[in-house]
DNA sequence: TTGACATGGTTCCAAAATAGAACTTATAGT
DNA sequence: ACTATAAGTTCTATTTTGGAACCATGTCAA
């Protein structure tokens, strides 16, 4: 399989691969949600090469997580934030985080916390069904070849 | 920032994209989630290279995800199970898949489904507020530093 | 007892991705 | 004219990954 062909696999995971399966993407999407857009502080926070990250972004955007934006003319300067389908990953980081808080434990605690917008309290994330309301584990739930499901 | 150093860094997303922000290792874990045990069949599902596929195995093992277990003696042969911290990665995978289905659209339907255990009904998966109930999304959540909190 | 098969690896070389640093472009301000 | 800003690009060295062959340890059948 090659790198470039994730796009087109029929597997979601596999897709998903295709967007945070290397280095720094995870991260370029931490700092947009904590609000930064520009290409310099991208590159200053994350101690990312120039080069990799306009390669990242240029991804970002032919996968519709974000888009690129003028923000001034003379010079016209460009900054990146999310699109809707990027933000709509903000519970997988949720997700993530949360998970690897619980098991790639540290020393030092973590530099920022999810906070609710309306409450201001710590949030406590965990994944239910929609429908049922019940919590999603790996016990909970099992995967199902496609074709077998009907 | 040094790729091997991830998991030292106090950002749990930082060791996150540890975990999962390479090559294939995503997949691992999807092909095992999905009861895949042993090295052959990894390596022929996925058409990874025997190299990398025992390289990420060390790796998930090391970083407490999967473990090694003989599986048969004369000769003893092994196999990788999920952990504990392995299993509980299911719900980010859910989380993930389910963005991926919905921002990364494919043409062919996806390979598997996930379905509740005892009822057979399809998930939908929504991440919510264990306390309050809420579902969590970009709007209602802030990420504040740290420092900040109190 | 020998030769094919099974299965979890390792080794070696080529190709691709990433790191690191310098350079470019367009314009404002002094 | 000179300096600063800020988003990139270009170049070379290092690291990671791909691809294929090989190795180790045993079973089983002839």
């Amino acid at each position: 399989m090659k790198w470039n062909d994730l796009n087109d696999e029929s597997c979601p995971m596999a897709r998903a691969m295709g967007v945070v399966g290397d280095r720094w993407t995870l991260l370029i999407l931490r700092d947009a949600m904590s609000g930064i857009r520009r290409f310099d502080q991208f590159q200053e926070n994350l101690g990312i090469t120039r080069h990799v990250l306009a390669e990242r972004l240029k991804k970002l955007e032919a996968l519709g997580l974000m888009r690129r934006e003028p923000y001034q003319d003379r010079p016209v300067r460009y900054d990146y934030r999310l699109t809707r389908a990027g933000k709509e990953f903000a519970p997988v980081m949720l997700a993530m985080t949360d998970w690897a808080a619980r098991n790639l434990p540290h020393d030092d605690p973590a530099p920022f916390r999810f906070v609710a917008r309306d409450t201001g309290t710590e949030i406590e994330p965990a994944l239910t069904d929609r429908l049922t309301g019940q919590e999603l584990t790996y016990r909970s739930v099992r995967m199902v070849p496609a074709n077998k499901v009907r």
